[in-house]
DNA sequence: CATCTTATTGCACACTTGAATAATTCATCT
DNA sequence: AGATGAATTATTCAAGTGTGCAATAAGATG
């Protein structure tokens, strides 16, 4: 058989890894699991689909892989925001807060993506843990923001502030990612800011607002 | 072709769509979407997978009725514990609360199955107004206990509190259905109170437990 | 009991799926 | 340049998918 075979160049390891999992993240994302084909990934990566087998145990080692990928994607991301603050404690969290309750981290590709993962939660050891060490570490940077708020608390405490706090955020984000439309702009972000603010006793709003326009 | 038949008794159409429904929904809550083939879904239901052509369009059209059916009875089961209250405002939105936040309400099949359609409702035009439906209508049962409490706010503060309130609840639910080894017995309960009880300037952890031991 | 309606079965069909493997072609090394 | 090795393609395969439709038997009606 001699038909004209497609031309293609020779990629490392690592990039034919990653184009294959950001492949798969963009197609369940939009699609859910069952769109993530093997056929669709290679498609949408620009190789054909031998080629995942030859990379990946399997198409749910690929699978697996791209959860632990978007995971910690997201966890540095949120990390990120804090990067080089200079504020008091109150406004970083404030800033925290708010830039979880608004675009880009708002997005009903994320909340997609999220969503189609969570069921392989309970039934995939692999998957169960990453999920549970994101949420632990998310749930840390929280609680790293708390800590240091003028208040008298706890550690008991304080660990539970953080599990709360991460409730309503992660409440609000997911109402927000799948109908915005239902709410007002910005009316997510001012509704997290306020609750998180009263469960902690403090003023975010106002902190948060201070931190908007001191550009001058 | 004379092969024996299997035997077979003739139901209501109202017996066997309730009886693939449930099926299609326990299979999606163990395995997710993909699991919900015709095959296994008229296996669960005692009866062959011709059958669902009978009474669907489609097996699209049984998941969505499947969803529809699902968020119904969630609604139900919430606005039910309030049925016969003849508590003050604050018992009954502590023991609402409280309720959301224990088995059965917490379930890992429950979340399976919410996620597994939360992609749907990005796409699926009726799917994603049966959740918006549903969304706005447990929000409203907060509202309604939310309003009578012995505080003036005006009605816009009544719906972001209200809106503050459906999202820690639904965080937390998700957490404590989602991994629920990593918190202690009660502690998401007591959390969901303090927080909504914060939230809303009300005592609601104490007004829960009074709820409890009253039956002297 | 005979007849009729239709709920239900059983099967075939066309397609898609993930996996396995043979066949190629690119890039590197001497 | 020419050979070597492995990355990549192309093809095949068995199992599983939803759908369409004819055959059948359950149960109501007369």
């Amino acid at each position: 058989m001699n038909g004209i075979r497609r031309p293609y160049r020779r990629e490392t390891e690592d990039v034919r890894r990653e184009a294959l999992i950001s492949a798969a993240l963009d197609l369940i994302a939009v699609g859910g699991i069952k769109a993530a084909t093997v056929r669709a990934i290679a498609e949408k990566a620009g190789v054909t689909s031998g080629l995942i087998r030859h990379y990946f145990a399997s198409k749910e080692d690929l699978v697996r892989e791209s959860y632990h990928w978007m995971m910690q994607r997201m966890t540095a991301d949120s990390a990120d925001v804090l990067k080089d603050s200079e504020c008091d404690s109150i406004t970083d969290l404030a800033v925290f807060v708010a830039a979880t309750l608004v675009p880009p981290v708002v997005d009903a590709a994320r909340l997609g993506l999220w969503a189609g993962f969570m069921h392989e939660v309970q039934h995939d050891p692999l998957i169960r843990q990453v999920h549970i060490q994101t949420y632990l570490c998310y749930r840390d940077v929280l609680q790293s923001l708390i800590g240091p708020l003028p208040r008298a608390v706890s550690a008991e405490q304080l660990r539970a502030d953080a599990i709360a706090c991460n409730g309503v955020i992660d409440g609000l984000w997911m109402e927000a990612c799948a109908v915005p439309e239902i709410f007002a702009p910005g009316e997510i972000q001012r509704i997290g800011l306020t609750s998180v603010g009263a469960i902690l006793g403090v003023d975010l709003l106002s902190a948060h607002e201070k931190s908007q326009r001191p550009t001058s």
